[in-house]
DNA sequence: CGCTAAGCGGGGACCGGCTCCCCGTTTGGT
DNA sequence: ACCAAACGGGGAGCCGGTCCCCGCTTAGCG
């Protein structure tokens, strides 16, 4: 691993979007310490968020970006107004899984890189590894207009485009991977083979989605067997679209 | 070609899902002649029905399986009781859609394994033609319930699955195609890669899909360059699943 | 050229599901 | 043991989709 925030997002209770630093009274009690700093988490409440997260995570992967809010808190083990109170509204908690999932795929890229024995083995590792977090299910969300501009949004695409720029750019300099792909289209096709089929609860569709992805890493593989139609997809390309 | 009724259901006006072919007597009368049989469909209503059925398809394959019919009616420039009147609910008008698409993706199927020079090259034409036809945004709405048991249905499958169980057995025959994939391995991935990722409107994803599905099918080709996880798809797998 | 009714179009009522709030009750923290 | 933060369930409000009703258009035919 090298850069990138990656553990805080992930578990820790971590400010909502909303609650600014907002209150400037401070001095007072003992709880806050610092200028207006919200007073403190109760031990049950984080527990709560990241049910709460872990939760919508799941149902959001299998039901789509318009799963209902409360079926997310009855599958929590929470009431709806708790799920209301972390989070405002449908567009906050949406933007809070997708940065726990693209944070960990961008980890999943430094790690590979780092640690595999050559960068088409990584590549394989990466790729497989972020289908297994479901990076599929969530560009229909990322598409869904919501918060598009939000730095922290942004933040996380760049540093997980730039990962895996690194890994295309190093097996294409290796010869190991043909040169006439871009990162674009390694990050589409694997959004779309991970993606879950609707109407099956992504039970049995898995086992197929790592058979499909290697099969088309083989295509990736360095003594190109065909010539592809159009050209690389870059990134720009993707955003234009994607994001 | 070689089987499976064709050009018909693809733009004759032919009888709704209803209405039986009962018609044994003929000699009568000039408008009503059997008992029952409706007396005529008029010029203009013919033509509305087929511009429903178009403007279904796009909408279907764009906004998903979900799309408001109103909105159909609206894109086929007719009012929304027109819509009604033809296809009097949502799973009547997706049926003939998907029948529709699943005739000419058979008869791709077919053409391109009598005309093309080997079998892996049929392969590829019916693949690439298969995503022309948006086969993968069909898939939604075959998982979404709705007839899994109309028999019109259940044959329209039965003749897609033989014909490119015989692409793929040729394919295999002859040393073009790796062994350890199977019809299914196919089929998901040629619905998942062609699949329209939503928020688009199918504008720029197109450009990538054919580059996408032919890397694929460069993973597909007969030395296996990797081992594969699993056991190859069967249809078994597919049915338990997708239909 | 005119008749007849099949077919058309738009507006609106019904309905189901999702969002979000309110208030009595529980529970963690000191 | 106290207090307030947090919880939970029930329900009002709302939005969007489906489907029907009625006056008008127009194809088909003598």
């Amino acid at each position: 691993m090298k850069s990138s925030a990656r553990t805080p997002a992930a578990t820790a209770p971590e400010a909502s979007v909303d609650l600014g630093a907002a209150p400037g009274c401070s001095a007072a009690a003992a709880p806050a310490a610092a200028p207006g700093r919200v007073p403190k988490p109760r031990a049950d409440a984080v527990r709560n968020r990241e049910r709460i997260l872990a939760a919508a995570r799941e149902m959001l992967v299998e039901t789509g970006a318009e799963a209902p809010l409360d079926e997310i808190a009855r599958r929590a083990g929470v009431g709806n107004a708790t799920l209301y109170r972390h989070f405002p509204d449908r567009s906050a908690l949406v933007h809070h899984v997708v940065l726990y999932v693209m944070d960990r795929v961008t980890a999943q890229a430094e790690d590979s890189l780092a640690e595999e024995v050559d960068a088409f083995a990584a590549l394989c590792r990466f790729t497989h590894a972020a289908a297994d977090e479901r990076i599929g299910a969530l560009c229909p969300m990322l598409a869904a207009g919501f918060d598009r501009e939000h730095p922290e949004l942004l933040a996380a695409r760049d540093a997980l485009e730039t990962a895996v720029e690194t890994l295309v750019a190093t097996g294409q300099r290796d010869g190991l991977l043909r040169t006439d792909i871009g990162v674009g289209d390694l990050m589409v096709a694997l959004s779309q083979l991970s993606r879950p089929l609707p109407g099956t609860d992504c039970g049995g569709a898995d086992r197929f989605v790592h058979r499909h992805l290697q099969l088309f890493l083989d295509g990736l593989r360095a003594p190109a067997r065909s010539q592809l139609p159009g050209a690389a997809a870059t990134l720009q390309d993707l955003r234009r679209k994607t994001m």
